[in-house]
DNA sequence: TTTAATGCAAAAGATTTGCAACATG
DNA sequence: CATGTTGCAAATCTTTTGCATTAAA
């Protein structure tokens, strides 16, 4: 499934302009890379979006997509899902409980509350599927990070 | 930080019912690797708990910690953060906008709601550290998978 | 004793890096 | 034209697998 043209072509200006900011070359590269993943609802990884980008710029390298998503990464044009550059976490609670991310070291932590518990989803949720578990993720830094 | 005394034992005795239900060998490795995770609130990765079993069992290999956290993981005794075995999937999608994951297939949407942008959320959460951006994580099977 | 589980070593997979050639501004 | 960026190949890092040995039930 796909974004709408016009959305496509406003994040399309809104990137050559960060870029222009930032002083960071326009390269074929780039733009491919970031029109394709502002192009799609999915949520791609690395591998995918060199498959895809490579249909239209048969040359382009996989380490060279790696480079441009962590690039795009900083410059704040798009987000990684879960804690980016991690390792796979576990977690041995199995009480229902939502969880505080550092952006900066990955410190985590658990907290509870019966309301995040029975959050009401929007009915577009049920569409999509049956739903198992819901739980909050909040993004910040934490103290220690704050400190130094 | 760690958990007390009291919930580690209910952990574990919950552990060795499972196992012994499932007839699958309390081994020293997995007891160790167990208690490892049931005891402590960070979110370790399977190189953290290797590390840290290996302080008690100095014998273990890491490729038993992996194997023995996907069988726990299976058991429904602990659970990953974040989609588990998937790569670091990207996101242009700069709105503010929640997500609903397939356990079995990864297909990923979005959904949006206002209400959910602005929940609530205690005031323990205050003390954790400086809050950038909460979203809801639904866990679910889509529509694909249940008709497969 | 039987069978599953472990440790080892090697393989496989994913991501990153150094460097010479190249393209952008 | 100068410098940042690319593609390649190799390195690195993470995770998985085959197999002989060992240990749990």
């Amino acid at each position: 499934m796909n974004i709408d043209t016009r959305e496509v072509e406003e994040r399309m200006a809104h990137f050559e302009s960060v870029c222009r900011r930032e002083e960071i070359k326009l390269t074929h590269q780039r733009i491919e890379v970031f029109r394709e993943i502002a192009q799609t609802v999915d949520h791609p990884d690395a591998e995918q979006i060199f498959q895809r980008v490579r249909k239209r710029l048969p040359t382009v390298s996989l380490d060279t997509v790696y480079r441009t998503l962590w690039l795009l990464n900083d410059l704040g044009l798009l987000t990684t899902m879960g804690s980016s550059r991690e390792r796979t976490r576990f977690d041995a609670n199995l009480d229902s409980h939502h969880h505080f991310i550092c952006a900066k070291c990955g410190y985590t932590r658990d907290f509870y509350s019966t309301e995040l518990d029975h959050i009401q989803l929007p009915d577009s949720v049920d569409s999509l599927g049956e739903i198992e578990a819901t739980h909050v993720e909040v993004r910040g830094v934490c103290r220690q990070c704050i400190d130094t």
